[in-house]
RNA sequence: GUGGGCGUAGCUCAGUUGGUAGAGCACAGGAUUGUGGCUCCUGAGGUCGUGGGUUCGAUCCCCAUCGUCCACCCCA
C-alpha cells in the first residue's frame, strides 16, 4: 500500500464496489423474489443483541462464542455483540413481538451483514452477509424440503450447478447424548493422536471432531462409532421420509454422517450445500432443524428450521461461471457541443426524465473538450450519445448518436427519443 | 490464534549479482477546432509499503513493523 492513505478499512471488513453491486442486487433480488413467492415475509434485525443470547443460543463452547464475537460493553455496563448469526437475534425478536402465538407455522427471511473475528481468507470476511430463512411452527420434514427446494430453484435460476447438497441427522437430543458418550470414550482411548485443540473438543463437544479435515484424524474417525448407529427410530423414519421427500422433488443429495454443524441448536436433520469451486470455504448454505432453541430463549418451545446463505460466497460463484445476465436500465449520454450550454442541458434532461422515467440519463458534467465528452459517452456504456449544440437548441431537436452498433446518427424530436432505442 | 507466499505507476507485472527504475493496459492532450471505438504522436505518475540496520551508496542484503493473499482452524 502507498502512503497517500493513512487510514485502512478495518480488517476483513471491505464493503464492496460499484461494478460489483450490479451483480450482488441481482442476486439478491432474485432470492428475495422467490422467497416472496414462498410466502416467506421479511423481517429487519438489529445488527447488536445482548451477549448473552448469543452464548445461550449458539452454545458457550462453540468456536464462534469463545472467540469469534466483537463484543463489548455499551456505556451503560452491558455486554453487547455484533450479530455473528441471525437465527438467535430471529427468534429473540419473533419471542419478544408474539409473532409465534399464531396457529399457523410462520416463515420470515432476513438480510444483512454477520461479524466474526476470524482471520480473513478466500470466501472468510469478518463482516460478512447473509440471507437467512426460518420457519417457525411446523413439525413437519415439509419444513426442512421447502428450505431445501427454495434453494435448489436459486441456483438453478443463477445457473450454479456444481454444487451439492449434503444432508445428515442428528437425532434428538437424547440420541446425540447417548452417541457422544460412546464417542467420548471411544476418543479417550485414541487421546495420544488427538492433538490439544481436539482434546479441548473433545470435553466441550466431541461431535466436532467428527469435522476434521486431519488425515490422521479422518483415518481414525473411520474405525469411530458412527451416529446413525444411535439415532431413534422416529428420527431414523424422519430422515428416511426427508430423503424420499428429496427424491420425490427431483433433488440429488449426498449423506453425509459427518455432517455436524458448528453451532448447538441444531438437531434432528441437517443439510448443507457444498461447492468445490470456493477452495477452503466449500459451504455456501447451511442449516438445519432446531427444536429447542426458542423454548431455551424463553419462549413456548415451538419447533423450527433455518438455514442461511453466504452472499460473499454466491457472488464469487456467479463471478466465476459468468452465468448470470445483469441487467440495467437504457441510458443516454447527454452531453452539449460547448461548455456554454451545460446549463441548458440540466434543464433538458429534468423534462426528459419526466417524459421517460424509466429511462437513465447521464449528463455530462465534466466541461472537457467535445472529443472527450465523447470517449466519456462510449466508456458510460450508454446506449447513444445525445448532442446538443448551438443548431440543437434552435431547432428544439436532439442529435442521437447510437454509440453501439453502425447506424448513423440522426435528429428527432424529444418525443420521438424512445424509437431511437427499439432500433438498436 | 498458528503456518507459508507476496507488497515496484491507477491496474497487471518486469528489473537492478547494491550505483535512486521500465513495459503493457488504463489516464490526459494532439493528429481530426460539432463527434467515441481503430491507428499514429506526445504527456503526466513512483521518496520501489513503513521504520531501523549493514554500506561510500539500499528498491535489492538483514531485522522489525504494517498491509494483503492462501492454508490450518472455524464456518455461510
Amino acid at each position: 500500500m502507498s502512503t497517500k492513505s493513512k487510514y485502512y478499512a478495518v480488517r476483513g471488513m471491505t464493503g464492496s464496489l460499484p461494478k460489483e453491486n450490479l451483480l450482488w442486487r441481482t442476486i439478491e433480488d432474485e432470492l428475495i423474489q422467490i422467497l416472496g413467492s414462498y410466502s416467506f415475509q421479511e423481517i429487519r434485525l438489529p445488527i447488536i443483541e445482548y451477549s448473552g443470547i448469543f452464548n445461550r443460543s449458539i452454545g458457550e463452547s462453540s468456536d464462534i462464542v469463545q472467540k469469534e464475537m466483537y463484543s463489548f460493553t455499551d456505556r451503560n455496563g452491558e455486554s453487547l455483540t455484533l450479530r455473528p448469526e441471525g437465527t438467535a437475534g430471529c427468534v429473540r425478536a419473533a419471542i419478544e413481538n408474539n409473532l409465534l402465538s399464531s396457529s399457523a407455522p410462520l416463515r420470515l427471511w432476513y438480510h444483512g451483514p454477520m461479524f466474526r473475528y476470524e482471520r480473513p481468507q478466500r470466501g472468510r470476511q469478518r463482516q460478512f452477509h447473509q440471507i437467512g430463512l426460518e420457519i417457525f411452527g411446523s413439525d413437519s420434514i415439509l419444513a426442512e424440503t421447502e428450505l431445501v427446494v427454495i434453494f435448489s430453484r436459486f441456483w438453478s435460476n443463477l445457473g450454479i450447478s456444481d454444487i451439492t447438497l449434503q444432508i445428515n441427522s442428528l437425532g434428538n437430543q437424547e440420541d446425540r447424548q447417548n452417541y457422544i458418550k460412546v464417542l467420548t470414550d471411544f476418543f479417550s482411548n485414541h487421546s495420544s493422536k488427538l492433538s490439544e485443540h481436539n482434546l479441548q473438543k473433545l470435553r466441550f463437544n466431541p461431535l466436532r471432531i467428527l469435522d476434521s479435515k486431519d488425515p490422521e484424524i479422518i483415518k481414525l474417525i473411520s474405525d469411530a462409532p458412527t451416529l446413525d448407529e444411535f439415532i431413534s427410530d422416529e428420527a431414523k423414519t424422519r430422515f428416511t421420509d426427508f430423503k424420499n421427500l428429496l427424491t420425490m422433488v427431483g433433488i440429488d443429495f449426498k449423506e453425509n454422517n459427518k455432517l455436524v454443524r458448528g453451532l448447538d441448536y441444531y438437531s434432528d436433520i441437517v443439510f448443507e450445500w457444498t461447492t468445490e469451486s470456493l477452495g477452503a470455504q466449500n459451504a455456501v448454505c447451511a442449516g438445519g432443524r432446531y427444536d429447542n432453541l426458542i423454548g431455551q430463549l424463553g419462549g413456548k418451545h415451538t419447533s423450527a428450521v433455518g438455514c442461511a446463505v453466504g452472499l460473499e460466497r454466491v457472488v464469487e460463484l456467479c463471478e466465476q461461471k459468468e452465468s448470470l445476465k445483469t441487467t440495467r436500465m437504457p441510458k443516454f449520454f447527454v452531453l452539449s457541443t460547448e461548455t456554454q450550454y451545460s446549463k441548458e442541458l440540466l434543464v433538458l434532461c429534468e423534462k426528459l426524465r419526466d417524459m421517460y422515467p424509466k429511462i437513465c440519463f447521464e449528463l455530462d458534467i465534466s466541461e472537457r473538450s467535445l472529443k472527450s465528452k465523447m470517449k466519456k459517452a462510449d466508456k458510460s456504456e450508454a446506449e447513444a450519445a445525445i448532442i446538443i449544440g448551438q443548431q440543437e437548441l434552435e431547432e428544439g431537436t436532439l442529435t442521437v448518436r447510437p454509440l453501439r452498433n453502425s447506424r448513423s446518427q440522426q435528429s428527432c424530436k424529444m418525443s420521438e427519443l424512445e424509437d431511437s432505442l427499439k432500433d438498436s
